[in-house]
DNA sequence: GCGACAG
DNA sequence: ATCTTGTCGC
């Protein structure tokens, strides 16, 4: 696959100037966040998105999903499921690291790059503003939106409980996401830029793209593809090209 | 006992 | 991530 920022990153090389620890994994992450761009590089008009999304497998791997949808429809175009190897063993704040690999495996899988992804965890709203999300999109070169069911880095005041209310997610005095209410009677989600994504888009898309569920709906296909691949198996969505990826399964 | 917990 | 009971609403 194509990688477009994230130095000299290779799917087969590992992970550049990472030394295989945790210290250094932190030590990478710093660095990385300077890397970030918080500015929109949004194709417009948008055409596709797609969410992705990480599980563990039984066998000590992950299991990445990917969901191609149209933008204007949220149909599904296009799903994609590969395993990898885990670099780590799971650690809060390293997640990306962990799932990484197996997500760029389905993103290099997809028939075309989407104009914008939509990764499950954070982006910016991390204790070094490298969530996965953001690792995502620096190693991809694709705008990209963090979507987290729950709070790793920031302080925020509970949202309105309303569809579509959303309050700011600080860490001191900088806003790094927002507590967004997708659903009257659901707790928040937390959306943060992960590249190429301002706040303001990050809120915006996420809402857009809403279709019911506490995720916005690429974000939350991706998720069942990824946790329960048997029941996506099972018919449930016309117009659906069933691809899984055998290469790697 | 209670809160917190990215996937 | 995953396991777990019961409940409510469409």
């Amino acid at each position: 696959m194509v990688i477009r920022a994230y130095g000299t990153f290779r799917l087969d090389a590992g992970f550049p100037g990472w030394d295989g620890s945790e210290h250094g994994a932190r030590l990478l992450q710093s660095e990385l966040a300077s890397q970030v761009q918080l500015s929109d590089a949004l194709r417009m008009p948008l055409r596709t998105i797609a969410g992705f999304s990480a599980a563990d497998t039984d066998d000590g791997r992950v299991r990445a999903a990917a969901v191609l949808l149209d933008v204007q429809t949220l149909e599904p175009l296009h799903a994609e499921v590969c395993k990898f190897p885990a670099p780590l063993p799971y650690v809060r704040e390293l997640l990306g690291f962990r799932a990484l690999p197996a997500m760029l495996e389905t993103l290099s899988a997809l028939p075309r790059e989407p104009d914008l992804a939509m990764v499950e965890g954070h982006g910016i709203a991390h204790p070094r503003r490298c969530g996965l999300a953001t690792h995502f999109g620096l190693a991809s070169g694709l705008p990209t939106i963090g979507v987290a069911r729950g709070r790793l880095a920031g302080a925020f005041v509970e949202p309105g409980p309303l569809e579509g209310e959303a309050s700011r997610l600080r860490d001191g005095d900088q806003q790094i996401g927002w507590a967004v209410r997708t659903r009257s009677e659901s707790p928040p989600i937390f959306v943060s830029p992960g590249h190429r994504v301002s706040l303001a888009a990050s809120l915006e898309y996420s809402l857009q793209m809403q279709c019911g569920h506490r995720l916005p709906e690429p974000v939350h296909l991706a998720r069942r593809l990824a946790t329960q691949p048997d029941e996506w198996a099972r018919p449930r969505r016309r117009g659906m090209r069933d691809t899984h990826s055998s290469r790697l399964v």
